[in-house]
DNA sequence: TGCGGCATCAACCAAAGGGTTGACCTCGGG
DNA sequence: CCCGAGGTCAACCCTTTGGTTGATGCCGCA
């Protein structure tokens, strides 16, 4: 039990005012924290990352504006010598945990942590080791057991629109590819999945949590 | 602009120790306002809300658990002289604010709404007015504005099993019904939900929570 | 260096889904 | 008592999607 002499130097991304109230209250009470700054946005976490000095950054993914937060993750940690960015979000979906950790994070945390677990992973965050919720942890055993679940990165894209209910001619559109990309597409997508059609795509990959709803 | 005299007795009920913190935090700093508890289920709340005396409970709609947070609301709000229930929540479909409304919410308040508003609308509620939030409140004008939206029972059965990836031919014979009658009900249910397509259908209804995802 | 996975596209055919018209039945309310 | 809405079905036609084959280029890894 080594308690670390340091304090960690904190900046809360997150446009719900409520839980940044809530991080704040949380995290505020531990000895070796300190809150630098709050910011509702993406692009504001960024900036402040880039102009402070700061360990960890607190990061909701889902921000109501533009910029995801994955997005911002990237950013933040493609400066070297830079802060940790801790992931902290409300789902576990395989396309969010991937995005995240492809961008970068190096943890992922579930809002419905308790505050024990999140100081710890915290901590864990500022020492550089990755840090992730147990069933998120769950989901990316799961994943590396069955490979042939994982959608490419392209996969994922087109079958997002198409659960969005856009045709494989909007789709082509949308990505800027030939309708016979989408189908050629598509028909990889049914075959990793095990079905034989659009919808039944849909259902299967919303029921893994491949796509967002 | 009149002063309320008395003091709100509130009961925060959320599965999250963030957000329960956070409520708190950003309530607390209300000088006429007084937190007499809060808890992180369902049950929790309706049970605190009977035995305490308590003006408004602030409710979440998902909680990890068993109990929805409409079924408590329904709840609380039975018994006669009981506390005003204000919903507050991440999401805005239609089915939800529908659920939380017929079980007779006082309010429905989205979680990214800044802590004045969220104090304006408990004293709204206290008060035994209705509180909702703009982006709720313009939901259910466009809800009342195209009553087309409500699928039959019959339809919503249909859909239901098209969401689940079954054919034409599929739910047919799941229903015990010609592939000519699916094909009937899915024009109409186009034709109420303004789209053009199956998946687009799933999609939209999806969005307005007409169906389980 | 060459294999394999990913992404891209074309052309084609078969099948499923989408759209229309028209019809019959039942039930509940004006 | 009749009308309208919901539910059921048939026959038809056209569009979209599904499935195949085959081909190209790129990239990473063995």
């Amino acid at each position: 039990m080594t308690v670390p002499a340091t304090t960690v130097r904190l900046l809360l991304a997150d446009d719900h005012p409520v839980v940044r109230a809530g991080l704040r209250a949380v995290l505020e009470t531990e000895a070796d924290f300190e809150i630098v700054a709050d910011v509702p946005t993406a692009e504001q976490a960024v900036r402040l990352a880039a102009e402070c000095d700061v360990d960890v950054v607190l990061m909701d993914l889902q921000f109501g504006g533009r910029m995801l937060g994955s997005q911002a993750t990237a950013e933040i940690t493609a400066r070297p010598g830079g802060p940790r960015v801790l992931v902290l979000t409300t789902y576990d979906t395989d396309a969010d945990i991937l995005a995240a950790i492809e961008a970068g994070a190096t943890g992922y945390l579930l809002k419905d942590a308790p505050p024990q677990e999140l100081a710890a992973a915290v901590r864990t965050a500022a020492a550089g080791r990755s840090a992730l919720a147990p069933t998120v942890a769950l989901r990316l055993m799961d994943r590396l057991r069955t490979p042939a679940t994982a959608l490419s990165r392209r996969e994922t894209e087109v079958l997002q629109l198409v659960a969005e209910g856009h045709s494989n001619a909007a789709v082509s559109k949308r990505l800027f590819l030939s309708q016979a990309t989408v189908k050629s597409h598509l028909v990889h997508i049914y075959a990793k999945l095990g079905v034989d059609s659009r919808t039944s795509a849909v259902a299967a990959a919303t029921a893994q949590g491949l796509i967002r709803r």
